[in-house]
DNA sequence: TAGATTGTTAATCGATTAACAATC
DNA sequence: TAGATTGTTAATCGATTAACAATC
């Protein structure tokens, strides 16, 4: 019987924080590591670092601390670094084309294999050297590659549609930039949302110009 | 004396997404809204709603809930999104591109003024209307156009040399692009890490399909 | 063996949800 | 006025931190 208890999304979250961390151990030749050390480096406890590791195994060693390649390899595992998914990026915008030129995703393990636009002064352009293909070859194109994964960097009124066309289609993620919250049943759905974090960065730099301002008229 | 409780920064990051939906109903000509009706829009409760909007004040009204858009214009300012920011960005290649030409900036109230590059083959070029200019005149800038703001597009070994730089010469927000923390003392940093919300998106997807062959399992 | 550091249980803290009096 | 819905306090839930026995 599975009788895993589910992991926190916040535990998730800072998994790719951890191997971006274990990662640059590595190229410095550090062998080992405590849970102690890294969390002066990374501003975490130690106690949560051991808390996190620990939903998914006992990696470490008493009294020695964790080895790094075995951390990082394992944190790898758990991620799915080592999966190879398909990925198609739907939209050849601005963003589409950055993204498709994006270096850090074959290191990850996904492949872009496809990209599609409905521009036909877009379409048969080579981004990144894949071909740009007419929107409506993608549902085929789903099918016949067993694409996973898609990439929506659309104009967000087409969005929806878009996304529960690819998921017709057999996909199975959306990695969705759109600043829309997109729910799909039985689709897994990760929005990115760069104008909400925008808007945080601007929230708190009004906080912090603020507060200054206040500090400036306590002292006078 | 300011004795207002700082608010959680789980509670700003949905403001704009509470921001965002006020707009859509806004477009839709809907002028009323109740915590709950939009509670079952946004599948949050409408308890949390009503707390969150009380952290800053009381918008809304017994018996008959939040006027759409004094709610909207509550928010708005609540995030600066009158402010105006000046913003540069620092990086001219896919990312910074794309982040350049992104029609959402103005429309929240920041103005790119200024690209920054490295390149020679870059540095002269036009980019959605602005100049790339040689990142050695940088400084000269933003301290010349009160620059608050600098989006950061460069490859992640120059990300912190740059970032301080900007920051000597009186940036005050960072957006940061970089797979790398980012901190530096008085600035407000928000870090972007598309490469972790990737793996996020990897992780849970091999969660999803795990889950899926183990009922296939159990069903035979 | 003694020292170090994990894995794990218990305590604390903070965020979310529920409940309801206030009031439009 | 009666009905609806807020603002706010109290209860619950979950995540983080602390503590320590297990053990390398």
């Amino acid at each position: 019987m599975n009788t895993r208890k589910k992991v926190s999304i916040a535990v998730v979250k800072r998994l790719p924080r951890y191997y971006r961390y274990l990662y640059n151990l590595l190229k410095e030749n550090v062998t080992r590591i405590s849970s102690k050390e890294l969390s002066q480096n990374m501003g975490i406890t130690a106690s949560q670092i051991r808390q996190d590791l620990n939903c998914f195994g006992g990696f470490g060693q008493q009294g020695y601390g964790y080895n790094v390649h075995v951390l990082y390899n394992e944190i790898g595992n758990i991620l799915g670094a080592n999966k190879n998914y398909q990925a198609i990026i739907i939209g050849a915008g601005n963003m589409g084309r950055a993204l498709a030129n994006y270096r850090n995703f074959e290191k990850r393990g996904y492949e872009i294999n496809g990209i599609f636009d409905v521009d036909m002064n877009v379409i048969g352009q080579k981004i990144n050297g894949i071909v740009v293909m007419p929107i409506d070859k993608m549902d085929y194109f789903i099918k016949n590659n067993n694409t996973q994964i898609a990439i929506l960097t659309v104009p967000h009124e087409y969005t929806k549609d878009v996304a529960e066309r690819a998921a017709t289609a057999g996909i199975k993620a959306l990695w969705n930039f759109s600043a829309m919250d997109l729910q799909i049943p039985d689709v897994v759905v990760e929005n990115v949302h760069l104008s909400d974090s925008l808007m945080v960065l601007g929230y708190r730099l009004k906080e912090a110009t603020e507060e200054n301002k206040f500090e400036e008229t306590e002292l006078k």
